[in-house]
DNA sequence: TTTCTTGCAAACCTTTTGCATGAAC
DNA sequence: GTTCATGCAAAAGGTTTGCAAGAAA
């Protein structure tokens, strides 16, 4: 299991949020995740760690972890959240297709200064913000006659 | 009640959807809809109209609704899936406090303008998008001296 | 008359929570 | 020692579904 960035340490006990083994479990596994997840996924793998990880658990530390700003909700689709963790350096926004479920990321600085001068508009202080496009892909768009 | 415009009419046809009584009752309130509204919070006002509607159906019908491009799933919070009615001519985004959960609507053409440029660069056929920034509102972030 | 819809109620499934035990600080 | 976190199991709550009766086309 990965350690825990010092960083990291800082900013969860700047929230009063204790360094449990089980909430290094879930972040060690959150760091080296690629892509989106669930909590019901992230439990379930847990669940038969070196040191296991209830269900409950998972449930109460991810929306903390998200407010803490190492994930992000992405999308509720399918029934659940699915997440991701977040990458400082890059930030992207996503194109979904209905019909395969693909999701293609894509950055657009134009977009982040436009937003950025909506919120100054409006006096709002934006945590976090997300740009979603749903539709068909290019594989199914060439796939599809109608 | 209001009547159901024909062209709606014609898109219910197209996809095989009967007009029932219940369906006419449910997209009547719709299009007499401000804002948003939850599928459980429509089912428990039409449960009691002239028509009643159940629950069940309501549900039933709201994804139907969505596909043809009636309302729009707004946003998945606070357990549920928020929808609107699809102003054809005003495409606005949201911006949603965390703290007071007031959605203040806006408008950015270069936004638009900015998301067909990435459609167009990854052959993606659009059918809706989002954009949706989160944080504080103005009136909120007076009221916090963090 | 065929096919689609409805309503009821039960099932589903993700997420939340009360409570007693146990651990971090 | 005090306060916070965990696990279990049960509850919650939105949403879905099987089935038989009924209505649209």
């Amino acid at each position: 299991m990965r350690a825990i960035p010092p960083e990291i340490r800082s900013r969860l006990a700047k929230s009063d949020l204790r360094l449990t083994p089980q909430r290094a479990v879930v972040i060690a596994e959150i760091l080296s995740e690629e892509g989106h997840f669930s909590a019901d996924d992230l439990a379930a793998r847990l669940h038969t760690a070196v040191e296991p990880v209830s269900r409950a658990t998972v449930y109460r530390i991810l929306p903390e972890l998200a407010r803490l700003g190492l994930i992000r909700q992405v999308i509720y689709a399918e029934g659940h959240t699915h997440y991701e963790a977040v990458a400082e350096d890059t930030h992207h926004e996503h194109l979904i297709c209905d019909r395969c479920g693909e999701v293609i990321e894509f950055c657009a600085p134009e977009i982040e200064a436009a937003l950025q001068r909506v919120c100054a508009e409006h006096g709002f202080a934006e945590t976090h913000h997300k740009v979603e496009i749903t539709g068909l892909c290019a594989r199914c768009t060439s796939r599809c006659d109608e």
